[in-house]
DNA sequence: TATTGTTATACTCTATAACTATA
DNA sequence: TATAGTTATAGAGTATAACAATA
């Protein structure tokens, strides 16, 4: 059932290879940007909390700790952080009295900024050091990694 | 100076677009593998140090440190859990005794791969809501992705 | 002396449980 | 009564500093 046949046409493996091969790229892309963030002062859910608020905009704050997979409580605090930091801003809901909204503050796309700049110049390097078809590849797939992490998220967020 | 133009024929963006393009992808694709491992035991650095084990075979304890971006001492508790949980071994060198060789064992090796399972089942269900095209695209960009990793894993480990 | 690894201690981040305030 | 968020407390994981053992 999994591995149908059908619509792999396209691509030169099975659905279930593919997702396979996926899985174990995933893992070491994850140890290739850690190596480039060892210095960072924030924690790794905290830049990827950024990283949501810069994307999609406010943000109650249950909706933000179910999508970073923490605790509420864990995110009552890891907000305090970066309001403390001054990279996100805390607002009361004018329709709800109960709801936090929480805001990337500019200072906060500015350290976002500066962090891919660092990273990037990083990856570019090592980009320099593939196959130009290697390279095309990756740029090919830019636009797919969007729709996977898209897919992604609407499944974790239905409503 | 950053973008050139030259070389860049083969791809549509320049390097440093590219670069670019990818710190942002590899940032959302590593939120995408955290959702797919909420329900984890062990440490995100535990499991990608349990990935390095099974991919390169044994290696010291100090060298398992810089891989993970972790200090000495962290990486003498991390392997002291991983060997209580019975998914790594120590083993002293015969020709330096300072020397602790670390290796994952047949439990650890399991472990992973039951872990790995899981995820692509995950991932193959996203996949199957993609654009033919966009999976066609993910699949061309596996050997690249293995590219980086590797350029990465050797620019960290130069010796 | 330099290197490999461990022990001691403190800090950061997170989870669970109990709570407050608004709906 | 249910929901949004906070406070209190405890535990996991990490870093720095000081140490032991081997080279």
């Amino acid at each position: 059932m999994e591995n149908s046949g059908e619509g792999t046409a396209d691509s030169q493996l099975s659905d279930g290879a593919l997702a396979a091969g996926l899985v174990v790229m995933l893992e070491r892309m994850v140890v290739l940007l850690r190596s480039l963030s060892q210095s960072d002062q924030l924690s790794a859910t905290s830049v990827s909390t950024l990283g949501t608020l810069s994307r999609e905009g406010p943000s109650r704050l249950t909706a933000l700790a179910t999508r970073q997979g923490v605790t509420q409580p864990a995110m009552t605090q890891l907000i305090a952080r970066l309001q403390e930091s001054g990279l996100a801003r805390r607002e009361p809901d004018p329709a709800d009295g109960r709801v936090v909204q929480v805001s990337i503050t500019a200072e906060g796309r500015a350290f976002l900024a500066r962090r891919r700049e660092q990273q990037s110049r990083h990856i570019a390097a090592l980009l320099a050091q593939l196959d130009p078809g290697h390279r095309a590849a990756l740029a090919a797939a830019l636009s797919a990694m969007d729709a996977l992490a898209s897919a992604s998220r609407d499944a974790a967020v239905p409503a």
